[in-house]
This record gives C-alpha cells, structure tokens and sequence, in this order.
DNA sequence: CTCGATGATGTTAGTGACTAACATTCTATC
DNA sequence: GATAGAATGTTAGTCACTAACATCATCGAG
C-alpha cells in the first residue's frame, strides 16, 4: 500500500509532467525538467514511472475486460463472444474524467513513440482477452480465439483515438459501442 | 538509387546484426559492437538504420496492401471489402524467406521494445487500409472504416506472429487466409 | 522524548541510443 | 592523376535509464 506521501509526489509528478508535455511537447520535455518542476530529483521520477512514456500512458481500459469476455460465453464464433463479453463492459462505462481522457490521448497521438506505445499496451489486453475465449480455462487460445481478441481489442483502440482525435461532444462509450458493430452488427441490434 | 558500396555496407550490417542479436539477445547487443563487428563506426549504422530497433523491423508486408483493398471495391460493409481485399494480395504471397521472417519474428516477439515497434509498425498499415476504404479518394475514412482497417490488420498481424512462434510447418500464408475468415467468414468459402 | 527501523529521496557515476559538426577517405570520371 | 561527390570516421555532446550508496523523514517502542 502506497503511503500518502508517495502517493502525493506520484501525483504530483503526473499532474506536471501533462502540463509541461501539453505546453513544451513530448520530445522537448525532458525527464530532469518534469522532476525538477516537481521539486524532486529525475531519480524519485523514475521510481514511480518505470519509462518517461508511461505518465503519459496510464491506460484505463486494460483491466477487467477479460473478465466480461469470459462470462460472456456461449456457442458463438469467437469474434461474437469477444464483441459481446467487451460491449457488455463498455456499455455501462462510467469514465470519471472523459477530458482527461481526452487530452491524454492526444498527447499520445501527436508522438511516434507514444502512439508506439499505445499499441504496445494493447498488447496485454489482447493476450488476456484472447486467454477468456479459449475454450478450458487451461488450454492456449487457437488461432481464431488470438484473431478474435485482437480484432475487437483493436476496434476499441481505434474508437478511442477517434474520439479523442476528432471534436466528438458524444460519449466515448456510444463510440466503442459502434466499434464493435463494426465487427459483429447483429450484436447490439434489437432484430429477433 | 543506392550506390553498389553502400548497399553491401547495408546488407552487412543488417546481417551482423540479427547475428549477434541471435547470439546475444537485443537488449545486450550494442549499435557499437554492431557497427565494430561490421568493421564499421556507430555513426555509419545509423546512417542506414534510423533506430537499434529498425535493423530487426524490416516489415516485408506493409506495401501494396491499400491498393489491393481499393481494388476490391463493393458495396459490402466496410469489414467484409477490408478482408477480401487483403486476402487477395495474401493468397499468391511469395514470400523469399519464411524462414528468415520467422527468425525475425521470433526475435521482435522476445523483446518488449521490439514487440511496441511491431505494433508501430502496423499504425501506417492501418492508416493506408483505412484510407483506401474511404468512399470518394479525397474523403476522411469514418469510425467503421477505420475499425475495420485495424481490425483486418490486427488479424494479419496476430497470424504472423502464431504462425513465428508456433513450430508451424504450414505456409504463411495458409495461416493468413484462416486469420481473416475469422473476420469474414464468408469470404473464402465457395458458397453462393 | 529518544532511539531505531523503515521508507522516501538525493548524489554520483555510469551505460547506451542517438545527433550535429566537421574531417577524412574512397571512387568514379574526366 | 586531379577532382567532385558520396561514404565513412571522429569527437563531443544530450537524454533516457540504472546501480550503489548516502541522507532524510516519519513513526512506533521504550
């Protein structure tokens, strides 16, 4: 458990380090200049952020999908059981700060590196999602069950970028909802 | 046009290289020991390589993949044109050395760094699918476009990788084609 | 209150990827 | 063989990141 001190300078690490990579740009803001503006040496840094991408990179979305994809199991193809075990989360989603959200994707996005890394987080996803489809909870995922998690992975990433990116005043949730009808459209729609 | 000097100079690197880095792992093979061993200076390796990262990353499938999707213009869902276009380019793929991609694979799939600029890789591939699916020429590709690129591509790439990192004696290719009828699953069977 | 343990932070010194500026050496062609 | 242009080398730097060790803060036990 983290003591309210170090948390206090995590935060206080994070908060100004968005700050000055929103102002300066990624690539311009050096590791030494976030921790000194916190008033801490670059080593405190990266004791709690083990690279400089990830205060950027706090990804949201990774945790708990796995675990929808899993309950959401039936006879359906593998693409289905992942859109739907992943809609069934992302409908109900409850973002505390969508802006924040936002911005930080667009930071993301406006660096090769960062954007890199942004798949690369996506990564662990796919391999837990693709580990809820397969069949025993023992067994390795196939070749379809990989395909199917990284597919529907992908459309959620592409759904956040493209709402961060674009000036969309709707919820992020209607976007990744529509993602995944991309790739399964008998999903969400009400016909029998 | 690269003259007959600097492309050996290239190969050469290229191939010491992925040596070592078989020898030695990626993380403690150094752009010096690379640059030494083919009797050359750092400075020359990154004359030719932009990145440590790019001389393992020499991604074979990016090109020519967009035209074959604009090729295959219909008016089916953005999903279904994604993956018969790309299976038309996949299924006559030549391929020089399947063994050589498979030794690079495996390599980009042992080392975390690689694995992010795998993934980086396939942002422009997407970017060019996408496109390449939009409407008129000049028009913006919307969100199913844009989700159906990333997804057909996420799929293609999730099948190199199996296909790398399982003992797999079948072609590339065969894998490739099972990988997008996950997504399409019409698309290659020879129903009406 | 003091002592000591534990956790948070700092200092220093390094490695390795990558760049800029400039010097040098090839190589082809006249 | 002189010379222009491409290919390569040297040097000196910046920056991300790490290891080893020193110091400081906080808090409970005596």
């Amino acid at each position: 458990m983290p003591s309210i001190r170090a948390q206090r300078t995590r935060d206080r690490l994070q908060e100004v380090a968005l700050r000055l990579i929103v102002e300066r740009g990624y690539e311009r803001t050096t590791v030494e200049q976030i921790a000194a503006a916190a008033g801490v040496s670059h080593m405190t840094f990266f004791r709690y952020f083990p690279t400089k991408e990830s205060v950027v990179l706090d990804d949201p979305f990774d945790p708990t999908l796995a675990a929808a994809v899993a309950a959401a199991s039936s006879d359906l193809p593998a693409l289905q059981r992942a859109c739907r075990g992943l809609r069934a989360v992302v409908e109900h989603l409850e973002l505390p700060d969508q802006e924040q959200v936002r911005a930080r994707v667009r930071i993301g996005a406006g660096s090769p590196t960062l954007l890199a890394g942004m798949w690369a987080n996506t990564v662990a996803t796919q391999e837990a999602v693709a580990q809820a489809l397969a069949p025993g909870l023992e067994s390795e995922p196939g070749l379809p069950e990989r395909v199917a998690a990284a597919a529907a992975v992908a459309a959620l990433t592409t759904a956040v970028l493209a709402w961060s990116l674009g000036e969309d005043n709707g919820s992020l949730a209607g976007r990744l909802v529509q993602a995944l009808d991309v790739l399964d459209p008998e999903g969400g729609d009400d016909d029998a």
